[in-house]
DNA sequence: GCGCACTACGTACGCTGTACGTAACTAGGA
DNA sequence: TCCTAGTTACGTACAGCGTACGTAGTGCGC
């Protein structure tokens, strides 16, 4: 009986096998997929531990011998979708190839839009997060510039595009599958929205609306914020 | 009994207040600030909407008469803890006023270490938030660009900012009133870290972590992260 | 002054994470 | 070789959550 309560730690730091007991019927992979396609099926609020147990076909308690908190499982979810990474040899060129990272990392959390949630700096040290960074520092080679430097750089490069990823998301999720309309919605933000810009308290809000407004391309323009991002990142001369 | 159910739209955008019926006993001013107090003291989890409406000493179910939906609570705390963003006149260098901004994003979240969680895209346009947002654009008068423009780099600096002080945050969390001590914990994490890295799998993993590693000025790192930040807005020359 | 929209709130439902007790099982130590 | 300790499996139970809904009381607008 004795460990049954949470121990301290990263699930990763204990083995997912000791020798004692009877064989485990699942691995912590197959827990991962489960999760991540209900996650992917229907969202992040899919994933309760009495469904992914349901889903894997075994008690809800039994769950528990494998995650000891559920907060564990989101860490392992995180660290599988983390696995589609994809890691290439670096071209000697840090802007390109950060370029290509930042885009893989959207596509992923496009990929699995759930992702954005648990990006919270707690699952930093996964297996496939250490695989992701040691190849981030690896593109980065080229950048004469302190390892801390690189870590800054991976860690704002990520929070942006998190962040941008999130706006994209939330945009369009607001415009499906809401109880109500799609345009209904819309209508009442716009209304709203103008009738605060019609106090004339926040002109520069006005103008910002005024402003030409074609429709944006997301692609283009997530380009360009990371383009900028990485600018910032040039050695001066 | 019509529009028991939810209806379509922001909270902000249906009055406080409409003529009929007995005098609400409170504002969503009273709820916000219950809210905000009960997170600040015992984290969001403690912010229940039977919890809140214990707190104003009123039925669960009378919340729901001022607030639809749980979710529009948390727009409401939001909103609240945005009146604490300080506005001035901006003194022509917006480069030195998005620093002094960023500051004092960082400072609020530090306040009320639960806002990270809520800084979702969707919490957009409260009044406050509105009010934020001009004296931001008013900040980037000197910069000449498109108000598009200007949006993106409030956009890209606050979600820096929340990844940044999520970061930090998380950080402290791990290291304070955990179940079981933070040295254990902290050991648990430094061994496996070395384990992994002691594979020589992750060589330049290895190396940052050989790297210097004084204690980190938070503060600078900071202020270096969001000069960089506003390092890629300057304009091309 | 009448009616209706609104406030107030108790009850109830389905769901959550997980503590705990119990039974079956197996590998390591004697 | 057997024994036992550690592990797996899982049902039950508990406290808490968001909130749908019914009902009763209140007071403004017509």
């Amino acid at each position: 009986m004795a460990g049954r309560t949470a121990e301290p730690g990263v699930i990763w730091a204990r083995p997912e096998r000791t020798g004692r007991g009877p064989k485990p019927a699942f691995t912590r992979a197959d827990i991962a997929a489960v999760a991540v396609r209900l996650a992917d099926a229907g969202g992040l609020d899919a994933v309760s531990m009495r469904h992914v147990a349901g889903e894997l076909g075994c008690g809800t308690m039994s769950l528990y011998n494998y995650v000891p908190r559920k907060e564990d499982l989101y860490e392992l979810m995180v660290d599988a979708v983390s696995a589609e990474h994809e890691v290439w040899e670096p071209g000697g060129d840090w802007r390109a190839d950060m370029r290509r990272v930042a885009g893989q990392t959207r596509a992923l959390m496009h990929r699995h839009p759930w992702l954005t949630r648990l990006m919270s700096p707690i699952y930093g040290f996964s297996p496939n997060a250490l695989r992701y960074l040691e190849h981030c520092l690896a593109c980065l080679d080229p950048l004469e510039t302190t390892y801390g430097m690189k870590m800054q750089l991976v860690g704002m490069l990520n929070g942006c595009v998190t962040s941008y990823v999130a706006t994209e998301l939330a945009t369009a999720e607001r415009t499906r599958s809401l109880p109500w309309s799609a345009e209904e919605e819309n209508a009442v933000r716009i209304a709203y929205l103008g009738s605060q810009v019609a106090t004339g308290a926040y002109p520069r809000m006005a103008a910002a609306f005024a402003e030409d407004q074609g429709p944006i391309d997301l692609d283009a323009a997530f380009e360009l914020m990371v383009s900028r991002m990485l600018d910032a990142f040039e050695p001066r001369n």
